[in-house]
DNA sequence: CGCAATTGGTAAGCACGCTTATCAAAAACG
DNA sequence: CGTTTTTGATAAGCGTGCTTACCAATTGCG
């Protein structure tokens, strides 16, 4: 048995690994066309509609031109539509459309129903556990990624 | 708060995000021009000599084509060669030539000291509660992923 | 006010990580 | 023995996820 089997880092690849199948799985047995960074978007963008593609990057831990190609993908889609701020005329506002809206809304159980089946193996009160620790790695590791988790200020959430 | 911090699914997004992050500056740090699935196939080659892409790509759980790609620039990198198997003129078996052992003998320590800056914020308790139920999750879901590990059986073993 | 530094977005490039498809070779089968 | 099936490798294509570099717009500061 080689060494890496034991290594958190190869242990976290194939949790990514195992994660992203299932989520693809679910996508499609729900007849929706939609990678798992691509649901993360719109579901922030429902949340938080009128924020530019930095902000969103940041809320979702991505850099930009990571998120610029999938804000692409999703405007193409049709479910999220680009705005050019006149406040701010590099700024690209975004917001969903309406059938953004709906595949969101119709998404709900679908993805809760994935939060379960993404650990699998695990009792009730292990799964509780380890996403106790992940969110612990998470904000503790935060700046250590190249591109950190930043939710806006309070100020710049008043401005949108 | 959006609903998407609170999920296994992002959160095991944002660990790999930051392991990767803590390895490629790691590796930088000392001097090496290695990614993490790199180091991995350099390992299991280090300790399984002469097998081939497709029983690499199984133990690393990789899918073939990435695998080929992987050995391609490792190849490029004069760490590893390639020849084919007589026996089987349609696999390509791999070995590391010397300088590929020599650079895997000196990364064993960082790879090592990565592996604790890996999980910041835990306990070594904690850590080690985190292994313990990652590799659960691992193995029970280890058919849910595209391209599941698979260990050689005895007889490949000893055929190589 | 005017210039410097910062910021939003994109382009180009690289390395995964996967899909489907294709070819050649080997194995399994009747 | 011949045919079908499986298997190793690769090609082509797509979507992340990152880097550096660049432009344009805005902000900060003297």
């Amino acid at each position: 048995m080689s060494a890496i089997y034991a290594m958190p880092g190869h242990l976290i690849r194939r949790l990514q690994q195992i994660s992203a199948s299932v989520f693809a799985e679910r996508m499609k047995a729900a007849g929706v066309d939609l990678t798992s960074p691509q649901f993360a978007a719109l579901s922030v963008l429902g949340e938080h509609d009128g924020i530019d593609q930095a902000t969103l990057a940041g809320m979702i831990a991505h850099d930009r031109p990571t998120i610029g190609g999938v804000v692409d993908r999703l405007a193409a889609k049709g479910l999220v539509e680009r705005r050019t701020n006149p406040k701010d005329r590099r700024a690209r506002r975004l917001s969903l459309t309406p059938a953004g809206q709906g595949l969101l809304a119709r998404l709900a159980p679908v993805v809760a129903e994935i939060q379960t089946a993404i650990l699998p193996g695990l009792s009730e009160q292990e799964r509780q556990e380890f996403v106790r620790l992940a969110a612990k790695v998470a904000e503790a590791g935060n700046d250590l990624s190249r591109a950190p988790l930043a939710l806006p200020g309070r100020k710049a959430r008043a401005e949108i």
